[in-house]
DNA sequence: CATGAGCGC
C-alpha cells in the first residue's frame, strides 16, 4: 500500500501565499539557480532564513576554475517554508540577478539526469511574457 | 543565446 499522500497546492501558508502548482514533490530541499557568481552562501541563508528556517545552504562551485557554477542549494526545515521562500524568492532579482527557484530532485549518483531546463515545472513564469 | 541540476560520506 503505497498511499501517496502527496497533497498539491499546499493552500494558505498562514493566510499568506499559495503553493503553485510544481511537477515536482514539494521537498524540504530547494535549488537555487540564477546567483551570481559573487553570491555567497551567507547571502542565501540571510535572504532565505527570512521565509524560514534554513538548515543548510551550499553553493557549487567549479574544482578547477574556482568559480561558481552560478546556482546552488538551500535546505529548510520544512517544505512548508521551502514552498514559501521559493513562491517569494522566485523571479526575483537577487544581487542584479534574476533568481530563480525550485524544488531540488536529488539525482543518484552515477546516474544520468534528465532534468529540463525547468520550464514549466514550479518555477517564474515564462510563457506568459 | 543561458550563469542551472550538486556535494559529501
Amino acid at each position: 500500500m503505497k498511499g501517496s499522500l502527496i497533497q498539491f497546492s499546499r493552500s494558505v501558508v498562514n493566510g499568506r501565499l499559495y503553493c503553485s502548482p510544481s511537477s515536482l514533490p514539494p521537498n524540504n530541499k530547494l535549488f537555487v539557480a540564477g546567483l551570481s557568481w559573487s553570491v555567497d552562501e551567507k547571502s542565501l541563508n540571510d535572504a532565505f532564513s527570512s521565509f524560514g528556517q534554513v538548515t543548510e545552504v551550499r553553493i557549487m562551485y567549479d574544482k578547477e576554475t574556482g568559480r561558481s557554477r552560478g546556482f546552488g542549494f538551500v535546505y529548510f526545515s520544512k517544505d512548508d517554508e521551502a514552498c514559501c521562500a521559493k513562491d517569494a524568492m522566485d523571479g526575483k532579482a537577487f544581487l542584479g540577478r534574476p533568481l530563480r527557484v525550485s524544488f531540488a530532485v536529488e539525482k543518484v549518483r552515477g546516474a544520468p539526469v534528465v532534468v529540463p531546463r525547468l520550464r514549466g515545472t514550479g518555477n517564474a513564469d515564462s510563457k506568459t511574457r
